[in-house]
DNA sequence: AGGAAGTGGACAGCGTCACTATCGGATAAC
DNA sequence: GTTATCCGATAGTGACGCTGTCCACTTCCT
């Protein structure tokens, strides 16, 4: 367990406190109670586990869901994908105001207008509305352009996250694969994002040169 | 107060709260110290709070200091904009490895062949260059594709961020638009990527007809 | 053979965060 | 004049993500 601590940089109180919360199993028990043996595995998940929580800002709980989603095969690559947001999102009270209703209307809208074929009420459908009924509510329909250009742009990110995670060969990390993209990508896509912004911003609003 | 709870449905120990953490300004001091007059303003205000807390995921310090800069008139529309993924992530504690090393050389290449001018070293910088790092240190090189195609569809986006602020007179609201569209419309493009890649991966995995 | 050092596991404790409950004195409403 | 409400201060709560301590056991070194 301490070269486990050694090769990944976690202290080992942190890996007993995973072994516990069941993110990470147990290693092979060798001739008695308190010898286990890590291998190669063991630091791959434990590298995992610290990179969705620290960068990916996921809660334990979360973590765990997700796991168990892709050690169990029986749930297909496809629902591997989306279970992440799934997984971080808290299971949505289901508000019901008239802010919530016209929000709904307006994702419904731009999924048929995009000809996006879904399950019946996904979670980021709930997770959509509440953003777009909460910007409207705060800002009145300031916003409202936004939302189709949103779309649109994210369409063509989830057609390179896809051609990405289908180009990887091994079936065992494409799971892997399609985890990290999703959660670690959301991360790198709002800060690209939010350097955009400032290169726009700079480029409309010109500094005053020193 | 009361009336301010029930307008906005926050309870009013959170009120307190908030007004102890100064989220909230005072109500204006009438004829005694104990009776304060809340008004429009501090509806809006609270609602601003609440949203940002609540969808956009910020924690209390953070909107504090996001609250801090926008009520700053010293603080340009250019440098708020940004404030905010700025406030809310960590200080970066600057790791200095050789992964880290070799994606920020990425993330400079990728600035570089945009054209995107920016200030030295920004906080999104360092976010972009740590989910990067990241993502390489959990799958090796096989997400190297998607970040040109993330930079790509991240100008698209904040052209059309700056569009929708830099519509709003008023000045004052847009500040507060800038903001939201920020925070909430990050949460709305996450959750829109989300419903993409379920599109687009029923699409190319069409499941078994029932 | 013997003692120091290391190992894994159980369990309790800690620090932070975002509230929340209680109290007390003062005022407003009737 | 009594009752109800209000505001502010302070202490407390529960969840979360670790962290510190202890213990029986084993391994290593001499």
């Amino acid at each position: 367990m301490a070269e486990l601590s050694r090769a990944t940089g976690v202290p080992v109180a942190t890996i007993k406190y995973y072994l516990r919360e069941g993110l990470l199993p147990r290693g092979e028990v060798t001739t008695s109670p308190n010898q286990a043996q890590y291998g190669e595995e063991h630091v791959r998940r434990l590298t995992l586990v610290r990179s969705l929580v620290e960068v990916g800002g996921l809660s334990i709980a979360a973590v765990r869901a997700v796991l168990g989603a892709i050690d169990d095969p029986a749930v297909p690559l496809h629902d591997t994908l989306g279970l992440t947001i799934d997984a971080a999102d808290a299971p949505a009270p289901a508000v019901d105001d008239p802010l919530h209703a016209a929000a709904a209307e307006r994702i419904d809208a731009i999924v048929a207008e995009r000809g996006w074929r879904l399950s019946p009420d996904p979670p980021a459908r709930r997770a959509a509305i509440d953003a777009l009924a909460t910007m409207h509510r705060v800002t009145g329909d300031r916003l409202a352009g936004l939302a189709p250009v949103y779309a649109e742009a994210a369409e063509r990110i989830a057609e390179a996250d896809l051609d990405t995670v289908t180009a990887v060969e091994a079936p065992e990390t494409r799971v892997e694969t399609a985890l990290v993209g999703t959660v670690l990508g959301e991360r790198l896509l709002a800060a690209l994002r939010r350097l955009a912004q400032e290169h726009v911003s700079a480029q409309r609003f010109p500094p005053p040169p020193t």
